[in-house]
DNA sequence: ATTATAGTTGAACAGATGCTCAATTGTCAA
DNA sequence: TTGACAATTGAGCATCTGTTCAACTATAAT
């Protein structure tokens, strides 16, 4: 019994497609991945965060002033987005920058908007 | 008092940069909007769907067994890929065909791969 | 050393999210 | 009109996620 018929109670509509896009498919691995990597998109605080980076490197207090939230909760999120390797920091002192580490990511937000203007 | 005060213990550090930056911001609700939008990225289940839509036009059926995964669940994440604006469809007698709504699926998701490719 | 400020961290909690299950709708064929 | 199959739907449930809170580290100034 073939692993498909596990999970649908249906006919196979359409074998070739199916096959077909099997093979053309990337890896199950690699959707993972990217799906993680938008998922950093995919919230209100964090796409704030990358559109205000995009303007000028900044530390956490500004972040925390300019969004009106906590350090803690902007602190959160920057680790999050360091860890997919979106924005990286230095420290000076007391303070630490953070700032874009792709260039990916400008293309990427203007690209969602041209989605939603329409 | 102002706005800013109420949520963050620490003295504004770069307010030039601030200003400048809340100058220049989309409005809020744009990036709400744009953060949903991203959202129906950041799950595997939906980057698959889209994946294999961008191949072929497919019915429920097909991607339930190209995903190994229930009609029921494909369904639900295809009225969220509709919402959003991604998908269409259009029904051939008890089949109900889904194809991609939008140019920039296949872009956003190759800017995507791009980065994790890194 | 002590104090103050920037930033980080982990636990806890509330809300969001994705799948399952059962019931239902829509379409076609007998 | 009855039965079969594609698809949809809503409720329920378990998991994931984002914020808060309190405690902590790091650096600099007094």
């Amino acid at each position: 019994m073939s692993r498909e018929q596990i999970y649908c109670d249906c006919e196979m509509i359409h074998q070739e497609v199916v096959a077909a896009t099997r093979e053309k498919m990337p890896d199950d691995n690699k959707l993972y991945d990217l799906a993680d990597f938008f998922k950093m998109f995919g919230d209100s605080t964090r796409v704030r965060i990358l559109w205000a980076l995009e303007e000028s490197e900044m530390c956490v207090c500004d972040l925390a002033v300019l969004l009106n939230m906590t350090k803690s909760a902007i602190s959160h999120q920057l680790k999050a987005l360091r860890k997919a390797n979106l924005v990286k920091n230095r420290r000076s002192g007391k303070i630490v920058y953070y700032s874009l580490a792709d260039d990916h990511v400008r293309s990427i937000l203007e690209k969602g908007f041209e989605h939603i203007e329409e």
